[in-house]
DNA sequence: AAGTACCACGTACTTAGTACGGCACGCTCG
DNA sequence: CGAGCGTGCCGTACTAAGTACGTGGTACTT
């Protein structure tokens, strides 16, 4: 028999920001970004809540961490990758990291100082579309449009009342026979017509609008160019031409 | 002197559902979601906190409603409306509702039960769609293209950590102060060279996006509908031809 | 005028974040 | 090899917030 367990020896967990960063994902991604409390994930690592504050300054700090190892998540470019195959890799990862993460999405929208990862990851995509031959201006357009269209689909995604329990037929349903047919009535023609089809999938949306954003970058980009060398700037050697 | 006055008589307020939910839109407005709670909302209105349980269940029917109050700021569509300036104009109208309320682009992901003035905007949008010639897969396409883009924008416009009171210019240089200069060289490049510019906005990015994606939709429609019709549904008549 | 529905209120309980100080463990140094 | 000390876990307790329950005042109905 061991010696008498006093609180401590036996079962001393040793915590460290990472394994509270990780505990509290683990949480978050079970049951909710709500039922992530700090008492909650205190006990989640066998350990009193005052322990974490050794850790982490206070939840907010979680908050911030947390999101940033999500980004941490989400595949990188390579460097020697083209721009539109890596945007569009970037994208699928991307959407893939923040549907196993649903609550990581909105909680970005609160965050106001970016994590490190957070920072490289911008700063690898930026640079990709730069290398590309990419105006400045112009790779900002392209990362806040593809950027903007991956985030506000994870938004919906995430929104979406139906998970592994309840399918979409039940939940759609459910809404639309509060009312009479005819009150949203193309509301009702496009669940009953698309949604409850069997084999839907939303997520399988994602990448109709990302194809077609990437098309119009890769002209947009083709024009731009083309207009840049118009205005002179011909000794510029991109060492990739933009189009695709 | 009017009689002593009992906590009643006088200053009644009478409340109603509208009143406690345009108060709380109020207080998010003013000093963010965070800092609406069932007691500074009460103490607004001029009431104590349980009053407002004779008007709403709970908190959380509070944020269903304020949500959809911010839907039903957005222009809808009229009826007669070409299908693309119908949906260029619903966007920018939403993205400036969306700015008005930083706090509702976050807010739609918790909240899994769409209120009736989301309905409607759903419904009418679609509808839109639909009678333009789009086919109900195309039209399903269309609408998360352009919803994802709006919401993913205004998450990102909201959360972007200058107000009227620090500029962009601060916060940007703080950020990247705060590493060595190459540490993020593209970041830094993008700032010091497009974002610190003097009258950057980041509103104007919205509508890059959006024409990009508008063409997008453009020619992806004519095409479904030339593969429909080449599938045999000529008797098909719609009101509108799709391109624009 | 009496009854009644409505609705604001006071009190109090529960959950959550966290300040403060105590104290066990194990490493370092004499 | 033992005293001292830093690290970090814990107990207590305070504050803020959501809300259940029961009371009583107000005004409308008959």
């Amino acid at each position: 028999m061991p010696k008498p367990a006093s609180h401590h020896t036996e079962e001393r967990v040793h915590l460290s920001p990472e394994r509270v960063l990780r505990g509290a994902i683990a949480i978050a991604d079970s049951t909710g970004i709500a039922s992530l409390t700090m008492r909650s994930l205190a006990s989640s690592l066998g350990v009193k809540p005052m322990s974490l504050y050794h850790h982490v300054a206070n939840k907010e700090e979680i908050l911030n961490g947390i999101v940033d190892v999500v980004f941490g998540e989400i595949a990188l470019p390579e460097p020697a990758e083209q721009w539109r195959p890596a945007m569009r890799r970037r994208a699928i990862s991307a959407r893939h990291v923040l549907r196993r993460h649903p609550w990581a999405t909105a909680l970005m929208n609160t965050r106001t100082s970016p994590g490190p990862a957070t920072l490289r990851h911008h700063d690898t995509v930026i640079g990709t579309l730069r290398r590309a031959g990419f105006s400045v201006e112009m790779a900002a357009h392209a990362f806040s449009a593809i950027d903007s269209y991956i985030y506000g689909f994870a938004l919906q995604e995430a929104t979406l009342p139906f998970d592994e329990t309840n399918s979409v037929a039940e939940v759609a349903g459910q809404i639309l026979e509060q009312f009479p047919t005819d009150t949203y009535p193309y509301l009702a023609e496009l669940t009953t017509e698309h949604v409850l089809q069997p084999g839907y999938d939303y997520g399988d949306e994602f990448e109709f609008a990302l194809d077609l954003i990437l098309d119009g970058l890769t002209r947009s980009a083709a024009n731009s160019l083309g207009a840049a060398s118009e205005a002179g700037n011909k000794g510029r050697v991109p060492n990739e031409v933009v189009p695709d």
